[in-house]
DNA sequence: TCCCCGATTAACT
DNA sequence: GTTAATCGGGGAG
């Protein structure tokens, strides 16, 4: 399987979250065990986009979102938390794509004491529940995803457009008209509600 | 310093 | 459908 490489990551977050459809998030962990998880869910997160946590400027939380792309920003929220992100576009520019949700498929039993649970629709549905599954917290944010050993995305079997559905993104309060929520309708996503199939190619 | 609330989840009714 | 859990970020004062 190949890495995707700087290239891809290095392209608009309206473009690069639908573009990450179908692809293998892979995590090595301390103990040399691989996970591995096809995405199913994504949101992007655009400059000037009053719902991106980039959108008042750099902080020390969000700092690794105005560096290079290809590097993952972990955030931490509602005091129990984490989410991932890929870091996207242009350096400076803030962008940023939430991984939602993915098809768990290597390293079930590491996920699944991972999460406290067996049931495998739930080790990966949810952005929360993802980071969890993948042991991924704030000490990897900043991590190199096109160069880095602990987390990486392969290329996988490309989803085919138009099972791409989008919608407005899931808990923001602003901006809720633009559609930057991109899934293929499986069990698999966070959540099934809205959007017909998209109209993007 | 204080204070409100969040790119959520799980356990309820 | 509703709500508690739980705490760091960042705007206001």
């Amino acid at each position: 399987m190949s890495r995707l490489p700087r290239g891809f990551h290095a392209r608009a977050a309206t473009v690069v979250a639908p573009a990450l459809l179908g692809q293998v998030l892979v995590r090595r962990l301390p103990s040399g065990e691989e996970l591995r998880a096809r995405l199913v869910e994504t949101e992007a997160y655009e400059q000037d986009d009053p719902a991106s946590h980039a959108f008042r400027g750099i902080t020390a939380r969000n700092g690794v979102m105005f560096g290079p792309p290809g590097r993952l920003y972990v955030y931490f929220t509602y005091g129990m938390h984490h989410c991932m992100n890929v870091v996207v576009g242009r350096e400076g520019e803030g962008c940023a794509v939430l991984l939602r949700a993915a098809e768990p498929l290597e390293g079930l039993a590491v996920m699944g004491r991972a999460r406290g649970t067996d049931r495998l629709r739930d080790l990966c549905r949810g952005p929360a529940r993802l980071a969890q599954a993948f042991a991924v917290d704030r000490s990897l944010d900043g991590a190199d995803l096109v160069a880095g050993d602990q987390l990486w995305i392969e290329r996988g079997r490309s989803v085919d457009p138009m099972d791409v559905r989008s919608g407005p993104r899931v808990g923001i309060r602003v901006a809720t008209e633009r559609p930057w929520r991109f899934w293929v309708d499986e069990p698999w996503v966070s959540s099934r509600r809205w959007g017909p199939v998209s109209a993007r190619s």
